[in-house]
DNA sequence: GACTTGTTTTTATATTTCTAGAAATTAGAA
DNA sequence: TTCTAATTTCTAGAAATATAAAAACAAGTC
């Protein structure tokens, strides 16, 4: 409910790790490509953008509980958590919408 | 659709904006406010930052297009954009889940 | 005009983020 | 073991962001 509510903290850093043009993309490739994962290289090759930076994107990701990674071999696969996607798009809904949502404008 | 759309670009402003928890904050107060906006200084008294830091931050989430600010006298409304925030939910949502949600992790 | 209140702009500093080359790591194959 | 491919970590410089005090501005009131 405050600006140090921990839930509250978790959604400003996935928002945040989301804010970023190169990640978002990351983000969709991964989300469009097959559900046990996405291979870091494939989505090199898809981006066009350096590997330690893509690397780093990826990591953010990560950490920010938006994709999990499972290796296969020396191939790394990242996959997208729906799960926290999904609770982190209801999240902003409720926040702008939702609960406060007594206007014309909404909807 | 690339990395450099500018609709994928203008998300990713927002998103940005929105990845702050001060901001997230400053948001949610304005969205549970009137539907006219909220008094600069109300938010003030709600989040207790100092005034400089939040009007950066109003500053930030209204060039970003998320609130818009209206002049009563000495002091300065902020509302929310209910248009643009729904617009951002329903693409990180397309992003996320739909069109790729051909999976049973998705809901 | 002088004063007050509400808010922003200016300015400065500290911190974080972004980017990407180079080196290192991991794991499999020859 | 040596080689190769996939990916990450190290490193570092440039750029952006966060924060807030101080000054400035806007618009009423006395």
């Amino acid at each position: 409910m405050t600006r140090s509510d921990p839930n509250h903290l978790l959604m400003a850093r996935r928002l945040k790790a989301l804010g970023h043009p190169g990640r978002l993309s990351i983000l969709r490739a991964v989300v469009q490509g097959p559900v046990d994962g996405t291979p870091a290289g494939e989505i090199l090759a898809q981006l066009g953008m350096p590997g330690s930076t893509l690397s780093h994107h990826l990591a953010a990701l990560a950490e920010a509980g938006l994709l999990v990674a499972t290796r296969q071999g020396t191939t790394i696969r990242y996959a997208a958590c729906f799960d926290h996607l999904r609770a982190l798009t209801e999240y902003l809904w409720q926040d702008c919408c939702g609960g406060g949502c007594r206007n014309a404008n909404c909807l």
